[in-house]
DNA sequence: GTCTATACTGAGATAGAC
DNA sequence: GTCTATCTCAGTATAGAC
């Protein structure tokens, strides 16, 4: 199917060069179809972005949010420790990347290149608001414009921790796939989770 | 001068739109002068940037690494803590970015938008690793390794923080200038502290 | 409905006249 | 140093073959 053709190559290649990196008319080459069949099937190479990344994202997000719920069931009726919520948005990310690396880099390209709030809206918002909420019970003591912040410094960290500069030592590349994938997302939790329970910041001057 | 009326208008319109958003047939037509000049002058669109980056944020990192060893020189024989070391790398920033916005956005830009490592590395590498290596004597405890990525996490942070997505709810955008802006540091400062101060975590699976 | 061929506009880059 | 003209390649749009 030449749809299917256009969205493959599409994902390994903008996991892999980035979006405004990778061109149209290179994923047509490799995917051996005609340019305007990305235009008749998707309609501009924004929509075609936002179908690549729906088909990935989507079981992720169900997967994240069918954990929370079960451990908001465990935990009742005490709200769920930030550990577990963490692990609830994390862990069917580090899965399904450690199946495939590209999804991963995929996200962090989202993220990172700050492109097109509309399709980071429609696929992450949601789900984002999900774990806000739960992060929101799990730490009453801090405000909710800082809770809010706090998530945006973590979408950060996260975006830096799977595809951020390329200037790494060889050491830490290396940490980007295989099993040290999992070590790197283990890090990066532990060191969100501190930062989301720290003290909430005074107002005053 | 040309050279600099150049400067000025890529500065202000890559902080505003983002590198790839910004044309410099946009420039030059703002600027008032040639397309080629451009070329004469810095020879492509990155080096322009590299020009752009480099006229703003040397002072910075000066004042940075004076902050650091005036510290040092403070605490000495001890190791200068945590927060003075986040202190020593954000205030300068904050200082600069108070009075000029858009400074500010620009360093968000080069961090988030992934592009260029050459950039990146050449004019934030050196100054990183002398805070790496103070936080590194900070926090004996954290392995190497994990120290790299946690700074890397930090740069995450930052970059979400200074210009992240744009589908924040009103109330966070205006803490992105104004006296606001001091807010949000100090809230990131915040949490990173408590985030590079978390037990490091354990290499086994 | 699906896809091909081709043309259009705007991008960065470059050679050469002045 | 500066500017004109031009090159290549990007995303997009449309007409029409099957």
């Amino acid at each position: 199917m030449t749809r299917d053709k256009i969205l493959d190559t599409a994902e390994r290649l903008i996991a892999e060069q980035g979006f405004a990196g990778t061109s149209l008319r290179q994923i047509i080459a490799e995917a051996g179809v005609n340019l305007a069949a990305v235009h008749y099937h998707f309609g501009s190479k924004e929509e075609l972005l936002d179908n690549v990344i729906l088909r990935k994202v989507t079981a992720v997000n169900q997967r994240r949010e069918e954990l929370l719920r079960s451990y908001e069931r465990e935990a009742e009726p005490e709200p769920v420790g930030v550990e577990k919520i963490l692990a609830a948005f994390f862990e069917p990310m580090i899965e399904t990347g450690t199946r495939n690396p590209q999804f991963i880099r995929l996200m962090g390209r989202m993220i990172g290149e700050g492109l097109i709030a509309s399709i980071v809206e429609k696929h992450f918002l949601p789900t984002t608001m999900r774990f806000v909420a739960a992060l929101g019970r799990a730490l009453p003591a801090v405000p909710e414009t800082e809770l809010h912040w706090r998530v945006q410094f973590m979408f950060g960290a996260l975006s830096q921790a799977v595809c951020g500069w390329d200037i790494l030592p060889p050491a830490m590349q290396n940490h980007r796939n295989g099993p040290d994938f999992r070590l790197t997302m283990r890090r990066l939790m532990a060191f969100l989770s501190a930062g989301l329970k720290a003290p909430a910041t005074q107002e005053v001057q």
